[in-house]
DNA sequence: ACACAGTATGAACGCGTGTTCATAGCCTCG
DNA sequence: CGAGGCTATGAACACGCGTTCATACTGTGT
């Protein structure tokens, strides 16, 4: 049995790491970023990463997993804020999840991209995360139809519902391959921007305030 | 010079290599996938792929460039046939990407995801087209914008363009991340669904009909 | 029947991969 | 001061990578 690599002393080193594969991942792909390149943008030797994680696939899980944390922690705080109103939950969870990406361009790339090069365990629990949030959406798309707020019976599909929260949850999750920081746009605008398209999507009837 | 490996008497061996890695980069990404597997799918030796492509990275490129030059046809066909009103030109072009991302999950996903790993100058090229797409879409909305067909004026950002053509090509290229051909919808059914996504996006005022 | 171009073979090449390990330094605690 | 755990080193490991090449086979045209 390998070592677990605790208790460390520095956990600094271990976020330079972290870090560090945030940048390589994103930029040259998983198995595109060697171990080496690893270590030398954290001015370490190859060996030393090991103290720090288990294996190169041991920092991929760490990265994945991580920020799905962080993003269900967002939406259900997002959630547990809004009122009740389905309308008002679905702007929210946009704007608030279309900042998300915006926020951490290298993380959600790497975590949508690259989760594919886990291992079959953990790579089904990223996958199980990932439906539970298109999941999320789905509900409060199907609650705004049930109460009226949102209308999806006139396009013609029984369940035009899951195709209308895949449009949404695209477009808040690949707000980052066009956006750009130093462009006109501001990252709120932006994410108020998706709230408002959102609703456009769902057909919102009060989206035109 | 390397040989250029034209002129071949079976080009259907060169197609079943093209075929092979489209199948082993989909699902194992391009740089996780190794010219030996690539071999073995096509019951060659490693040296034989080697006869047709003079690379891995030139049958990447082969596989990209062709997914291409048919999105660039269909698009341009679809344009050339539909009327000229903006909300026509729009619903048509969703529909038609739409059904040409579902016939074809794994050319574009390929297409989409392990294009980085293309040498610079063919990268670029590539960039270069995928630009020409979106800006394509964003002509029609602007257009539409133009005539009243659209409107975005009340989203509350100078350029809600961007944002608009993004969501639609985003929700129209991931589509066979979620679209099931064993499911209930069809993959026409779910064509024209999406054609009526897009006018909702557009806030076209005639998509009720 | 012969020549020749196209194609496949299988062994080999050099190199880079992820990972391991013995060693040594450092820092904290007793 | 001395012991012991944490961490970094740098060399090494076995292996798999993309690619090359001499050779042989095959089928068509003359």
């Amino acid at each position: 049995m390998p070592a677990m690599t605790v208790n460390e002393r520095s956990p600094d080193t271990r976020e330079r790491i972290h870090d560090a594969g945030l940048t390589l991942f994103n930029d040259r792909g998983y198995s595109g970023t060697t171990v080496r390149e690893l270590a030398d943008a954290c001015d370490l030797t190859p060996g030393a990463i090991y103290n720090h994680y288990a294996s190169k696939e041991a920092l991929l899980f760490a990265i994945v997993d991580r920020v799905h944390d962080q993003a269900d922690a967002l939406l259900g705080d997002t959630l547990r804020v809004a009122s009740r109103e389905p309308a008002a939950q679905l702007e929210a969870l946009a704007a608030a999840f279309t900042a998300f990406h915006i926020a951490r361009p290298r993380e959600t790339r790497v975590a949508n991209r690259d989760y594919i090069y886990l291992p079959a365990g953990e790579r089904d629990s990223i996958v199980r995360r990932r439906r539970r949030v298109r999941a999320l959406f789905a509900d409060v798309l199907r609650a705004g139809e049930r109460d009226g707020s949102f209308s999806f019976g006139e396009l013609g599909s029984d369940d035009a519902v899951q195709a209308a929260s895949m449009a949404i949850l695209n477009m808040v999750v690949l707000v980052a391959e066009w956006f750009d920081p130093a462009g006109p746009r501001s990252a709120s605008d932006t994410a108020a921007l998706h709230g408002r398209l959102a609703l456009r999507i769902a057909r919102a009837q009060a989206d035109s305030r």
